[in-house]
DNA sequence: GAGTGGTCTAGACCACGCG
DNA sequence: GCGTGGTCTAGACCACTCA
């Protein structure tokens, strides 16, 4: 052929497509514009359908759109920020936190949770299901799990279950001297019951922010909860945390 | 149908077949084990490669596999801990820190970076690149922005580029007071530049991990640090950081 | 060169939201 | 009922690693 060699190393049809889509999102399309459908933008693009998901799908676990069944796919806006790491020594649930307690059961933990929890595995645990909402939109899902012996006052008199008695237990969790907490954060795909609160499908992109709460020299408490990777941005330390949204690809100097 | 109802709404396949494989890596393989290649677990499980595809595509985003063109599917270990928020009042590139400087160029930043610098769009900034690595394998690259104010003594004698001027350019950035740090985590998906220094294809998910230095009352310097998310579990806080690897799907009480 | 995972195609049907 | 995205198939070829 007479056409100069472009590329050695030809990059995949599905990567250029989702430079070109990003591009054409960043100056043609406003937030919460929608996109043509799946069928009609491979048509215009000239590929087969699955690969115009694959792009799809990267900007979506860029943050960048937003794809709903029986919906459509709209432009997202930038990422919430929600703060994590602040008031390194709360207690949660205190007052003023973005929590709503949901309900609460006494059960067998699971094994990693006992592990970490330093309980026997079939000690009975208070299981607080909470969830978290930011700018009208479910962010978080999130299960505290309470040894019985770190609220050992706890009131029969209350509920037994029920966002009543998930306020009971964060209550007398409250009178133990908080001596410090930790956090990890690692990818993970979102289990069915916290895909349905954070409106997601099953195996959705989460970040996983694991805490656990120290007191009297042992753990107290431990959170696992489940933020939606698409849409937040968890900010640790002092103040608001960096917004930088976009890093685009390197240009030639 | 004689048959009774086994499920109103039926699982994907391919969810079903991430829980089977799930189960079968807990039990009858060991880290590090290779895997029977796509097309063979794809006939043993009568589905389409395609479709075992998706459900080693979750368990890899979950840090449970590890793929890798040419060779195989691998059982993962599991993830590692990276300390990401300690030494709240420290400068990168203390000594003991984990990086290692590669290199450092003058350039104009993106422009995400210069907003978030508050420099003008064209003012050149020292950009340091850092790798990180942990048990061997490199577990994220940097980009550490210094804007030249932020360092106005540094000698023209050092070294133009390269690992030296790196190392000169923290130096005198250590000469400020550290006032705080704030930082973000965020999921992205790697650069072509990062993806080779991660030893990842481009695309695969990282974790972003953006932190602002301030000193002087101002953003002393800007670092965006791109964590892979497999095998990455960012910790924060106090001590070491919790460790739970996989919350199994919540069994019936 | 053999074998692996990565990309891509052109279809089909399904589950969901909405009018 | 219609249009959307989500799932699934059965192939093909490519890029890479390693013996």
């Amino acid at each position: 052929m007479g056409t100069t060699q472009l590329e050695t190393v030809p990059e995949p049809k599905y990567w250029h497509l989702k430079t070109v889509l990003s591009e054409a999102l960043d100056s043609e399309f406003a937030v919460g514009e929608i996109l043509p459908n799946e069928r009609d933008l491979a048509a215009r693009f000239g590929v087969a359908r699955a690969t115009l998901r694959q792009a799809l799908e990267q900007l979506e676990l860029e943050g960048r759109l937003q794809r709903r069944r029986g919906v459509g796919t709209t432009v997202a806006p930038p990422r919430v920020g929600v703060a994590v790491g602040t008031e390194q020594h709360a207690w949660p649930g205190v007052s003023g936190d973005v929590w709503q307690p949901a309900d609460c059961e006494l059960t067998a933990p699971p094994a990693a949770v006992a592990a970490a929890l330093e309980t026997a595995p079939d000690e009975a645990v208070h299981t607080v299901r909470r969830s978290r909402v930011s700018h009208g939109q479910p962010v978080a899902a999130e299960l505290l799990y309470v040894p019985a012996s770190s609220v050992p006052d706890l009131s029969a008199i209350d509920a037994p279950s029920g966002p009543a008695r998930a306020r009971a237990v964060l209550r007398e969790l409250h009178r133990l001297e908080l001596e410090g907490r930790d956090s990890a954060v690692e990818l993970g795909s979102a289990r069915a019951d916290d895909a349905k609160e954070l409106d997601r499908l099953p195996g959705a992109p989460v970040l996983v922010v694991t805490t656990r709460f120290l007191a009297a020299g042992r753990t107290a408490a431990l959170s696992v909860a489940t933020y939606r990777a698409d849409t937040c941005r968890l900010t640790f330390g002092d103040s608001g945390g960096v917004e930088i949204h976009q890093t685009p690809e390197r240009r030639a100097s």
